[in-house]
DNA sequence: AAATCAATTAGAACCGGTTCCAATAATCAG
DNA sequence: CTGATTATTGGAACCGGTTCTAATTGATTT
């Protein structure tokens, strides 16, 4: 391997001067040729242990997610990995597996990296997590939640659940089914559901029934196969995609045609929405675009620079065919 | 933040003893309990740079993929960091986006970042992957593809593609399409055809297309939606679960019904076969499975034990309801 | 040509660990 | 109790960079 102090020796001058060409600083021309060409004839590349050394920084990002194989996920983390290369930062993803513990262990693990900046999608905010945010020191930025504790992004949640709230009205339904998800869940349990309520008051003779599943879709599946053998619903509204295909296949397999029978709405804007028949009426969220704005804040947080604490992405309506007006 | 220096004044020896101590060298009872409290009050942490600087290895593991939204990739990586954090080793993911020269840099930068080892998801392993692999002097374990170049596990694609050429056969049809991706995929365009078509040799009278498509989804269903119009097949086989969704979705757009006009089959057993109606016949691959054994063996190469060069992973035929017998 | 000033450069210290070697302390045998 | 042996320990060197300061070089002015 060869180092900055080869170089030097090779090029006749102090391993600062070479130091100094590497870093933009003031070097003669002369010196500049040589050192170009010694560097090209090596390929000599710093040691990135000693630079983060002294620095006590890294070209490391940290992400801290739910699961790896969720759509949403994925699609931040595709926007984000691309956003970072192109600043030259490297991704290093840890894998929290919905456990909030695991979240602030990954905080404290990720400050031991010296990661430059981490980005956090939680699915709640807690004391302890405020506290290891505090604590390491390290620009943190919330995805689809929202805390006083640092920088958030979020999508406009209550905006999303008013348009499928109002579209289940003008549709003219009159039992809805709301399948939602903890409200320990700020963004998505809490959020979301007021904006669907709040769009379901639209009319005044609309009656709602709430149930509570797991995001897991095989958890959700299995319940809502008994569920929903007692409701009258004729529009079930699920709080993501995921759950919403769980609604769909149970209703299938109680002889509950989609849409003719029961429609059926989701939120997320999974690819997934539109691979099934019927489609699944949903609303898009930016995800992508969430990425790239949450790597964009970052480093701008990171090069000392002030950035708004709270970012509400917009989001689009997508009806599709699996939700149509009431016979 | 504290340092081993801090410790040592605070414990009134030397930075060398409490590095002893740290890593389990020779310390006396005394001072052993000294450090055990100091270290505790403290909640000093080795910094890992200045660790990394000294010992020229990190606890980074790199992974090459060719892209985050792909079922085998989540199922692979989701493995792969949990096998990693227990043996507490931490993953950092590189995307090449399906570029192979992408993927041959980021062989480069997870050389310079020092990770103690590289998991690589390749489509096909050219000169520049080799030169790659050899220079960086970085244990690399190639999943999905075989090369000489280095150690490679892999599933049993003859084995997965016979089972699927049997199945059209014994279910009687007669012509078969098969939708294949590009041959200079080792793997999925040589070596899951060449099982195919063997498994449909067992009959000497089926007559079998082939074409070549993309493995995004989209271009493959632009593809297949014009080509399948002068298709008279019965079956079409593809190579990839997303393909065989893209062959459901065109057939059903030129109003074939899956499987009463026509059956589908894919390979790779993603989750979304079972989320459609009618669900897609396919075949299972161990992915968790890979990335375990992967994981297991990159850490041996690193302690220097020796593993076979090459393992193959067994797969499971799984019949669904996207083929029926040709009526 | 001497004095002044700016541009470059060398050298040393430092970042926070690990490791080797010599010095010291503790233990043991005779 | 002394010398030999072993268990601990301290000190220094090193890993490969960055950065600060002081010294050198070169250019400019008069």
């Amino acid at each position: 391997m060869v180092t900055i102090n080869d170089i030097a020796k090779l090029a006749g001058v102090a391993k600062s001067t070479v130091s100094r060409y590497l870093n933009g600083g003031s070097v003669s021309q002369k010196t500049k040729e040589t050192l170009d060409r010694i560097i090209a004839e090596t390929d000599y590349v710093p040691n990135t242990f000693a630079q983060s050394l002294k620095i006590k920084k890294s070209n490391l990002v940290g992400t801290i997610i739910p699961r790896l194989n969720s759509y949403a996920t994925n699609e931040i983390l595709g926007s984000v990995d691309r956003a970072l290369k192109e600043k030259n930062y490297q991704l290093l993803i840890t894998n929290s597996d919905q456990d909030m513990d695991r979240e602030v262990e990954n905080l404290y693990a990720l400050s031991r990296q010296k990661v430059a900046g981490i980005i956090l999608l939680a699915t709640e905010v807690t004391k302890a997590h405020r506290e290891a945010i505090s604590k390491i020191g390290i620009p943190v930025i919330l995805l689809g939640q929202r805390s006083d504790a640092t920088y958030a992004i979020v999508h406009d949640e209550l905006d999303a659940g008013y348009h499928i709230g109002k579209h289940a009205v003008e549709l003219g339904h009159k039992d809805v089914l709301y399948v939602g998800v903890t409200e320990t869940d700020e963004a998505v349990g809490r959020l979301r559901k007021k904006g669907v309520l709040d769009g379901l008051s639209t009319s005044d003779d609309v009656h709602v029934e709430e149930v509570v599943v797991d995001f897991n879709y095989d958890k959700a599946f299995q319940f809502l196969k008994k569920y929903l053998k007692g409701s009258k619903a004729t529009y079930i509204i699920c709080a993501t995609d995921n759950i919403a295909i769980a609604a769909y296949k149970a209703s299938l397999s109680l002889g509950k045609k989609v849409p003719e029978e029961v429609s059926v709405s989701g939120f997320g804007g999974y690819s997934i929405t539109d691979l099934i028949s019927p489609s699944i009426t949903t609303v898009k969220y930016a995800y992508k675009e969430m990425g790239k704005i949450a790597v964009d804040n970052l480093l701008r947080i990171i090069e000392g620079e002030e950035i708004p604490r709270r970012i509400t992405l917009g989001c689009e309506f997508v009806p599709k065919e699996s939700t149509i007006a009431r016979t």
